[in-house]
DNA sequence: CGTGAAATTGTAGTGGT
DNA sequence: ACCACTACAATTTCACG
């Protein structure tokens, strides 16, 4: 229940490091301090601080989807009954592994996910279910036919 | 111009490591093969496979846009004039780092994107130049107003 | 922010089931 | 093929200057 309020702000050295773990989490400090030209201590500070901060939220493994079996993705526009609220939409999404990502969207549709499935039928089962939900009144979907882009992170600060 | 056709299978023990290093990339061989019930080399070694079999992309520090000053997210439909390869898409789009994401989709658009923005001002810039590029027709761009849910990686495998 | 020392971890090699 | 163990190198982590 806590929203961020503050923005933080990286100067030119947090920048390079935070470039350089969204190319590999796993680096270590001694090589990152040798990067930028810091000690591996104080890149270890400006890491932790960063995190502190909320600018940095974690380290995860990315995974090929594809590689793991899940052949189909897919773009759901979900079209609500009445002004179902964020959080109604949020619980009941959640609930399916297959949803990576939602949002509330402005325009025509009120949110929008993004679901990776085994198969076509998979990919059905899980539409089906997401439209059963009481509140959706029902959901237009596009199928992705070649990922372009994925780039993990966000991008290099506004200067 | 490699495209994977192998689809990797994990056992039990993996599918446990793979889903510990979601949560936290970074954790040690040790920490992993104690939760696990192996010794830190034989996790070393999963881990090492999984990444030369594809399962396993990388590793990533995970950000928070909204603490960086990205404070604009939305969708982006392109709709091209003619049979755009996917190609000369994603070699316009790639130059724009606000472009987080872009995949071609079935359906009525030709693509789809992911834009982050550092306010209202930017997103209209970085809308204004994909719309000028020569073989886009038109786009269409709903706003996120509030996001949900936002998974760092595919979900566990399928049975 | 750097340095140094102790504790922890990464890594490659060996051998057992 | 998979795992444990060992030993050495590298890294983390903390003190203090």
């Amino acid at each position: 229940m806590r929203d961020i309020l503050h923005r933080v702000d990286l100067d030119r050295l947090d920048e390079q490091i935070v470039a350089l773990l969204v190319d590999d989490g796993r680096r270590s400090y001694a090589d990152l301090g040798q990067r930028v030209g810091l000690s591996a201590s104080a890149v270890q500070r400006r890491v932790d601080r960063l995190r502190r901060g909320g600018a940095i939220t974690g380290f995860t493994v990315t995974l090929d989807p594809g590689a793991l079996g899940w052949t189909v993705e897919g773009y759901v526009e979900l079209f609500c009954r009445m002004r179902t609220p964020p959080a109604t939409i949020r619980a009941a999404v959640a609930r399916f592994p297959e949803v990576v990502d939602a949002s509330t969207v402005s325009g025509e549709a009120d949110a929008v996910l993004r679901i990776l499935a085994a198969d076509m039928r998979h990919f059905e089962q899980v539409l089906e279910q997401i439209g059963a939900e009481p509140f959706v009144a029902r959901t237009r979907s596009v199928l992705v036919l070649s990922p372009l882009i994925r780039r993990p992170a966000a991008p290099q600060p506004p200067t």
